[in-house]
DNA sequence: CGGTATTGCTTGAAGCATCAACTAATCCCT
DNA sequence: AGGGATTAGTTGATGCTTCAAGCAATACCG
């Protein structure tokens, strides 16, 4: 072991334990949610969560700045998913009227009618995987853990989770 | 909305809240990972995961099959980042001798000190965005729902989490 | 024994995420 | 108004993950 400048505190059994299952959902669940949404909607969780979002959205647009923010992705790499989302069909791409800077993205007739195609599978998924497993009482910690982590994992505070409980 | 099969049961708002908290620490926690990983000691947060594996491990050695279970990995991703981290010197394979159809992983005393040297600025960033972010209480709770969603995302239970708490 | 199935692992191609670099429009400050 | 800084977004290259396919060794079964 090497000499630790400011003396890491190493994690206890506890921690240590809770530390390793974060990791492993954090491992695991991407793979179950996008399998099943590729398998029966050929969409990735990620182009689901974009075009979801833009479902939920006043004219079914929003800005590219605004929908990168709230899929808690980068707004690079929301611009590659926009822009195979266009190729397919899904989505269109305008600029804003507003600001010269920005583009809107506009969910296409086809693309609501893939979202809410895919919105029943996805969401027995959701619970086959996650909801289901929980007791509700369970579910009223996770949503408090995940404010406790999102706190300082995006300090910002610029993800979904902010805006979502009305 | 189209006629829904089995009648989807929608989320309600407190699972929907808890659910989009938890994509959300899906999301953000493997780039805080990998980016400080990368940045102090040029390992992505996997190819971490997987030297930190061995480094404990008897001999420093592991059966390739048993470090993708115990890493929540398929064995094609391993294989590839095993090659990668062999390139480069930490890690060495070589035929089981037990059974000729197994591949061995052994850290290097290169690999050994890039883990060691790893270490703390690891641990410190693992308490800094998550650990040190909860209560004592949050911790327990987190490793219940860990375990409960874990039996769902991994019937087998063939990941790390099983064997962690000796 | 002999053949088939299974297990363990690797490989190459394709797709997605990330990084650095870039363009363009607006903001801000004097 | 003019110029630099900031904001919004895109693009191309690189690297990692996944998927499909394949090979080799062992296990199983008649």
């Amino acid at each position: 072991m090497p000499y630790d400048g400011a003396m890491t505190r190493w994690l206890d059994p506890a921690e240590r334990a809770a530390w390793v299952r974060l990791v492993a959902v954090v491992e695991l669940l991407p793979g179950v949610l996008d399998s099943q949404l590729r398998r029966d909607s050929g969409l990735s969780h990620y182009e689901y969560f974009v075009l979801a979002m833009l479902s939920e959205a006043p004219e079914r647009t929003l800005r590219m700045t605004f929908l990168a923010q709230h899929t808690n992705a980068t707004l690079t790499r929301l611009s590659h998913a926009v822009r195979r989302l266009e190729e397919r069909g899904l989505v269109e791409r305008f600029p804003s009227p507003e600001d010269g800077r920005a583009t809107n993205a506009r969910l296409t007739s086809r693309g609501w009618e893939v979202v809410v195609d895919a919105a029943p599978g996805h969401v027995d998924n959701v619970r086959a995987h996650v909801v289901d497993a929980l007791t509700p009482e369970q579910v009223g910690q996770l949503h408090a853990i995940g404010d406790a982590l999102l706190a300082r994992l995006d300090p910002d505070g610029r993800m979904a989770a902010m805006y979502d409980d009305e």
